[in-house]
RNA sequence: UGGGGGAUCGUCUAGUGGUAGGACGACGGGCUCUGGACCCGUUAGCGGGGGUUCGAAUCCUCCUCCCCCAGCCA
């Protein structure tokens, strides 16, 4: 296999995309010794499953390609940043498997971006705008007219200093003034409009404390930081295509100068943001969660945050793989949460030992098991195609337990499980057969008597095979526990499409708490173990809130469930048969 | 209306003048002490019109549709 300069074909971390393209290009040409890239972005929020694309793609290229990716914050906004975002973006980062060259702060920069400040001003490039907030907007123009001049637009290198100085020193409150490039008012991108570099904030900033009372701007503060640390590619996302012409434009005015290297300089990269159905992606409307309660923190299982992921149980070697599945481009795109859905399980399927756990119990009773007998059933951890050993034991009596969805006294076609006078087999134990029905007083089936045929242990009957398998647990035994479901927090696709209130479209069950049992050998394994609960799903215990003598677990994920998919299938279809047919007629 | 981007199976994504491929989904079948997993098969796409070429998703041209831009947010 031939490797020349760029990334080995065998364990790419990031699929080859057209910045792969661009990397190879630069490398062949000598542009760069080495790659190096950075993530995240601004410490205002927590870090989502979007995030995780760019992070997997910063950090993945410069694996690949033996370079290096700084973590770096644009805390350039002291209004709405915090430490605490910082940290919490620090340990997903982590989490997600990934290693920092280095950790920097456009905050570091601050002492140096204002001496590039004062360089352009002595150029006459910047000057400082006293225009209010409303009149700079009205003489920016339009898309389709020109921006106007400010007044101040021709102030003196010297008074502009001066200004800009004493903005510095607190002379002025906030808005007073700002400082912008003098670029053209007339382009036609709208970003080269003489954009504003600097603002009067005087707020303290959770890095610089009160040392400043001025910030850059992103737009400012963006490719001089790359420049500083030698980024060879700033990558970001599409909305920001036409500020690219501001990083341009500053960097070809201040490279070589404030110790910026002339050469090489970095360039700015736009791929696509993740949309993923069923949730929203923008930190302003997950904020609007926490915020209005309707999740119980950035953390919430439900929530598309790392740490809502983390919490639910979700490994990061499988958002690793989503994010590499996915790729990368250019055009806008929305994932079907099925693909999520499907590298989680993939992820899960080959890992997590099975076991048994009954979410809505219902009560059998084996009369012909004398009762205080126990037997201890051999019962491996993994099944024949998962290449892992290992087994438990299962305690097998009198009295158990078995799903109350797995009975139905009128079974429809095709229902493999549980009925009266049915057979079934208990997982990893006996054919049993349903003799009798107990109801209460109001109907409801609240026990099964049934009788089990000994000699079925890991034998058919004698008289003909038994097509379904029922998890149970024994009702001495098992371990109640309370077992948090999870659903997809947004009943449209994409609850930002419709316009109006997205909160509008909260599932309100998203969250379903159950009160099962879980068979006992689970108190040995470490609390972190994550197991399939057979013919249920996936599920951990709460890293939160779970506890020896109060289990809580979470279903991370469903199994695939073909058969509830025919039943829904089969009710929706074939009642309105009739009704469609007339239907048809009459338009 | 100006500028900047983008359009390939239902979805995401390869393809860079030479048989449009993969993943997810859907559908059908096999296997199974999980209606899971796995295996096999089917379905299904180059936004539209012209042109260049032996040959076009790819090059040219006209058009259509979608996204972004008028924060002292990022």
């Amino acid at each position: 296999m031939s490797d020349e300069a760029g990334a080995s074909t065998r364990e790419r971390r990031v699929n080859p995309n057209f910045i792969t393209e661009i990397i190879d290009e630069d490398l062949k040409q000598d542009r760069y010794a080495k790659i190096t890239t950075r993530s995240p972005p601004e410490p205002n929020g927590y870090l989502h499953i979007g995030h995780a694309k760019s992070i997997c793609l910063n950090f993945g290229l410069a694996l690949d390609y033996s370079g290096e990716c700084n973590l770096r914050f644009d805390d350039t906004n002291p209004e709405t940043e915090s430490i605490e975002y910082v940290e919490a973006a620090k340990r997903d980062v982590q989490w997600l498997g990934f290693q920092w060259a280095r950790e920097r702060y456009a905050s570091d920069y601050f002492g140096r971006l204002y001496e590039c400040a004062e360089q352009l001003i002595q150029h006459g490039k910047a000057y400082v705008d006293s225009l209010s907030d409303a009149e700079m907007s009205a003489h920016r123009g339009t898309i389709t007219e020109p921006g106007k001049p400010s007044p101040y637009r021709d102030r003196s290198v010297e008074e502009n200093l001066d200004l800009f100085r004493r903005m510095r020193a607190g002379e002025f409150p906030d808005g007073a003034h700002v400082l912008r490039a003098r670029i053209d008012l007339a382009s036609r991108n709208m970003k080269l409009r003489d954009p504003v570099l600097y603002r009067i904030v005087h707020a303290p900033h959770y890095h610089t404390g009160d040392a400043w009372c001025i910030y850059p701007l992103y737009d400012f503060a963006h490719p001089l930081s790359d420049a500083i640390e030698g980024i060879s590619h700033s990558i970001c996302t599409l909305e920001f295509e036409n500020n690219r012409a501001i990083y341009d434009w500053l960097l070809e005015h201040l490279r070589g100068t404030c110790g910026l290297p002339p050469s090489p300089r970095p360039y700015q990269y736009e791929f696509a943001r993740l949309n993923l159905d069923y949730t929203v992606l923008s930190k302003r409307k997950l904020i609007k969660l926490v915020e209005g309660s309707h999740v119980r923190g950035w953390d919430d299982p439900r929530m598309p945050t790392l740490s809502g992921l983390r919490r639910r149980g979700v490994t990061p070697e499988a958002i690793r793989q989503f994010c590499f599945r996915i790729g990368v481009a250019k055009s806008n795109s929305r994932v079907d949460v099925s693909s999520f859905e499907a590298t989680v399980r993939d992820d899960l399927n080959v890992r997590a030992p099975r076991v048994l756990a009954v979410l809505r119990p219902l009560r059998i009773v084996l009369t012909n098991q004398p009762e205080g007998t126990i037997e201890h059933l051999e019962a491996p951890y993994w099944p024949h195609d998962v290449p892992r050993e290992g087994s438990r034991t299962l305690p097998f009596s009198r009295e158990l337990y078995i799903e109350h969805d797995d009975f139905m006294e009128q079974p429809p076609k095709g229902f493999h499980r549980l009925s009266p006078g049915g057979r079934v087999r208990l997982r990893h134990a006996y054919v049993i057969r349903c003799d009798e029905v107990v109801k209460d007083a109001t109907g409801d089936v609240v026990e099964l008597r049934c009788s089990y045929d000994p000699t079925t242990l890991r034998a058919q009957p004698s008289d003909g095979r038994v097509k379904g398998t029922l998890h149970w647990v024994s009702a001495a035994h098992a371990m109640p526990a309370e077992v948090r479901l999870y659903n997809h927090l947004f009943t449209a696709p994409d609850p930002e499409a419709t316009g109006g209130d997205f909160a509008a479209h909260l599932r309100p069950d998203s969250l379903v708490v159950a009160r099962g049992y879980v068979e006992p050998s689970v108190l040995a394994d470490p609390a972190d173990t994550r197991y399939q609960f057979e013919r249920l799903g996936y599920f951990w215990q709460d890293p939160e809130d779970s506890r020896p003598d109060h289990l809580v677990f979470n279903r991370i994920i469903t199994l695939r469930d073909s058969w509830a998919k025919a039943a829904e299938k089969a009710a929706s279809t074939s009642p309105n048969k009739t009704d469609r047919s007339a239907s048809d007629g009459t338009a």
